[in-house]
DNA sequence: CCCATAGTTCAGTTGACACTTACGTAAGCT
DNA sequence: AGCTTACGTAAGTGTCAACTGAACTATGGG
């Protein structure tokens, strides 16, 4: 969650975002549609999302379609819906299971997409 | 817009935002429940926080009280419910609205709260 | 097999940022 | 005026993240 909420906060990947949407696309036609950056900074970009399970990747040939993924940037605004939670009881569960992640996440960081 | 998301972005000042979401704090009160970090390293979060207007700011004798801004919150919320803008209009609207805003952002960056 | 296309990954650079210590400043008290 | 409390700001450091260019991998066609 604090991965997905880290990959929105970049202005370059939220464009990404929005570009795949609503349709699939390959990489490189997102890095021609973004341009001012190099296809490598794209790829970059595409893993990060990946790993923040933003998006997902469906492989044709010798080429990646790249497509969002709804379901988990709807978490990501019920995530910011707790802070709206009045109940102070949901408060802190809401902060005790985000400092349960932030342990498991000092250690990981970003390499769960190595495996 | 870009600030606020950046700000919430990092764990330690979504903590402070809970900690003072539904009351007020001064600074130290704030340091010393998050713990683990130096008052220094709070103040400036708080700064941060501040530049993204997520959080108000009162003085009273030598202490300063912090509240969190629900409003702008709530906006940061309406950000992200743009993506689920079904309407294809109103993602290119989106889209175009921020990328004026990025263009000032390279030269304002958070510099817009000194004056 | 050789080459082109599509894309990722590696190495290195640069800038941003979270943090610390030290210092500066403002308000209140005696 | 001095002292204390409460806080911000300055300067410096280590780390992370975004980027570039080069090298690598994989698929498909001649």
């Amino acid at each position: 969650m604090d991965a997905a909420l880290k990959a929105v906060a970049e202005p370059r990947r939220r464009e990404i975002l929005r570009l795949i949407w609503s349709r699939e696309l390959p990489a490189t036609e997102i890095a021609e549609r973004v341009g001012q950056v190099s296809r490598s900074a794209i790829s970059q970009h595409l893993a990060v999302l990946k790993g923040a399970h933003l998006i997902v990747e469906r492989r044709d040939g010798t080429r990646r379609l790249y497509r969002a993924d709804h379901g988990e940037m709807a978490r990501l605004r019920g995530f910011l819906d707790d802070f709206w939670a009045d109940g102070l009881e949901r408060l802190r569960l809401a902060a005790e299971r985000e400092q349960q992640n932030r342990t498991s996440d000092r250690r990981n960081d970003r390499s769960d997409t190595h495996g």
